[in-house]
Parts: structure tokens; C-alpha cells; sequence
DNA sequence: ATGGTTGCCCGCAGAACGCA
DNA sequence: TGCGTTCTGCGGGCAACCAT
């Protein structure tokens, strides 16, 4: 369970009780920024976020829109993160970490073009309280405009994006999304850190490959439990679609909060052990 | 002055590699 | 499996250096 929905549930307990009508029940964030996504949406109905009931269907989190969910959970950071990252490692300029987003995607496929989508996007970035990594999943084709609005908003013009082939891969194919959903795609003026590249250089013939499993596990040392392999996520969303049980994809979305979790971890391993020359 | 060798830079093409 | 990026190797051009 999120912890966003234990903090909805608790409001809701509280709600649910006696209360003394002059006392102020304090601004929770999480809701508060729900308030904020959905007026972007402009979502017109003034309800309650729907709370997630126990069933076979359910995807964890907070129905922004039919079809669209989303999630957010803040870590705390167990160590201190810079004011900036020293960019050497990615023979960049400093990068002010508060303007670091990273972000992953899981598709439908690999093919790329038009016939692939992303169903689900997520991101962490590092506020005061901690690595906060929120995701957005759809859970019908309808929302992913609503989706693609919503992550737009988490970008603003001094993002620095950051990925593991995302330059290849998860940002061609958003951008591809935006314009077939007739948005203005927001990714093309940002910068983008690919850590893939300064990873291969430093950990090139090191270990058996680069790719992200590899890396976190002999790097960082993460050990993933019942982890879902990126190729049966495609399986797992459509799957859901066709009326099956969601329990597949509570486990990609899982695997898509690990894959942003380490990549803000590897970011800050390489800043420490930078690459060869 | 001339010719040969060496090293550097640049551009190009192909290989390698990661993504689900 | 397709795609985009980076890496790598190669060859050409050029300058510097040295020997004759």
C-alpha cells in the first residue's frame, strides 16, 4: 500500500468522526496537489479522491480522471543529497539536483513508431522531505491524453531530465505520443542526462553488460524480490485491459518505482565514482 | 629544400547497446 | 524486434619534427 493512500485513509478516518467545527484540519499535500492535477484536468466534479477498496481490479493509488491513476510516495533519503551533482561523469555542467527529474516509462512494446505506447510514467525527483517518486498509469486508452497532460506538468523549463536510454528510447516515444494526442510536446527544449552513457564507460567490460539490472545489482548492490521483467509488462497492462486482475501490474509498477529509485541512486554513485577519463 | 615519419584532428560508416 | 545514441575503427588531411 502507498503511502499516500494510508495518509487518504487516515483524512478519511478523521473525516468520518466527530469533529469540533472550529477546529482547522491542516492542508495535506498529497491531496492538495490531487486538488491541483485535477483542476489542470479540469475535472469538474468536486468529490472526494476515490479511495482504493480491496478487489482484484485495483490499482494502487488515486483516480485522477476515469482511467487515469496515480500515485506518490516520498523516501526518505538515506544519504544527503548535493545542492548539485558535479556533471563530469555526463560531460555536463553542474546539475542543480533540484532541477533533476527521472523519469522511466513502460511501453507496450519495443518496437517504437506509432504503434506503441506508454501506459505508465514515472518520476522522482529530491525535495526537502525526500526522494518523492510519483506514477501515473492508465488503465484504458481514453486517459493517456489526460496522462501525457499530467506529466507535462511536472516539467517546467529548467527540468533536467534523467534516464537510462531514455534518449533513445522513453523520450522519442513520449514525444511521438504528444503529437499523436495533438499536445504540444514539452520534452524537446529540455536538457537530458542518459546515464546509460557514462555507465558504459565506466563499467564497460567490468561486468557482464550495462543494462539497468546489472548495474543495480552489482553497483548498488539492490537485490530485486519478485521482480517483474520488463518484458512481460506489455502482457501484464493488456492483459488488465481485457478484464484480467491487476495483480500483474501492481508489480510493474513496482518495477517502474525501483527503475527511478535506482536511477537517482546511480546518478549520485557516479557523481562520487565518475568514469575514466 | 626535400622527403619520410609520426601524431593529432576530423568526418564517416558500421557496430554495439539499451529500452519493454 | 526497431530505433537513436554513442563508441570505435578507419582513412584522409595537415602540421611538426627529424634526417639527409
Amino acid at each position: 500500500m502507498s503511502v499516500s493512500l494510508e495518509r487518504l485513509q487516515a483524512l478519511r478516518r478523521q473525516s468520518g468522526g466527530p469533529k469540533p467545527a472550529s477546529v482547522a484540519v491542516p492542508v495535506d499535500p498529497v491531496l492538495d496537489q490531487v486538488a491541483k492535477l485535477r483542476g489542470l484536468l479540469r475535472v469538474k466534479r468536486s468529490s472526494a479522491p476515490r479511495i482504493v477498496q480491496s478487489t482484484d481490479r485495483d490499482i494502487p493509488g488515486v483516480e485522477l480522471v476515469p482511467g487515469l491513476w496515480f500515485r506518490e510516495q516520498v523516501l526518505p533519503l538515506d544519504v544527503s543529497w548535493p545542492q548539485a551533482l558535479d556533471g563530469t561523469f555526463a560531460r555536463s555542467e553542474p546539475i542543480p539536483s533540484a532541477d533533476l527529474l527521472f523519469f522511466d516509462t513502460e511501453t507496450t512494446g519495443l518496437a517504437g513508431g506509432t504503434g506503441t505506447r506508454a501506459f505508465m510514467v514515472g518520476a522522482a525527483d529530491v525535495t526537502p522531505a525526500g526522494l518523492r517518486v510519483r506514477q501515473l498509469t492508465i488503465a484504458n486508452t481514453a486517459a493517456e491524453p489526460a496522462m501525457l497532460e499530467t506529466f507535462q506538468t511536472w516539467l517546467s523549463p529548467s527540468t533536467i531530465l534523467c534516464s537510462y536510454n531514455g534518449r533513445s528510447y522513453d523520450a522519442p516515444l513520449l514525444k511521438t505520443r504528444y503529437r499523436l494526442m495533438r499536445q504540444q510536446e514539452p520534452l524537446s527544449g529540455l536538457a537530458h542526462v542518459d546515464l546509460l552513457y557514462p555507465t558504459r564507460r565506466r563499467y564497460r567490460g567490468v561486468f557482464e553488460n550495462c543494462r539497468l539490472a546489472t548495474i543495480e545489482r552489482r553497483v548498488l548492490g539492490i537485490v530485486r524480490e519478485d521482480d517483474l521483467p520488463g518484458s512481460e509488462a506489455p502482457g501484464a497492462w493488456l492483459g488488465y485491459l481485457r478484464g484480467g486482475s491487476s495483480q500483474l501490474l501492481k508489480r510493474v509498477l513496482a518495477h517502474n518505482h525501483q527503475d527511478v529509485v535506482t536511477l537517482a541512486r546511480l546518478a549520485l554513485h557516479l557523481e562520487v565514482q565518475p568514469c575514466s577519463p
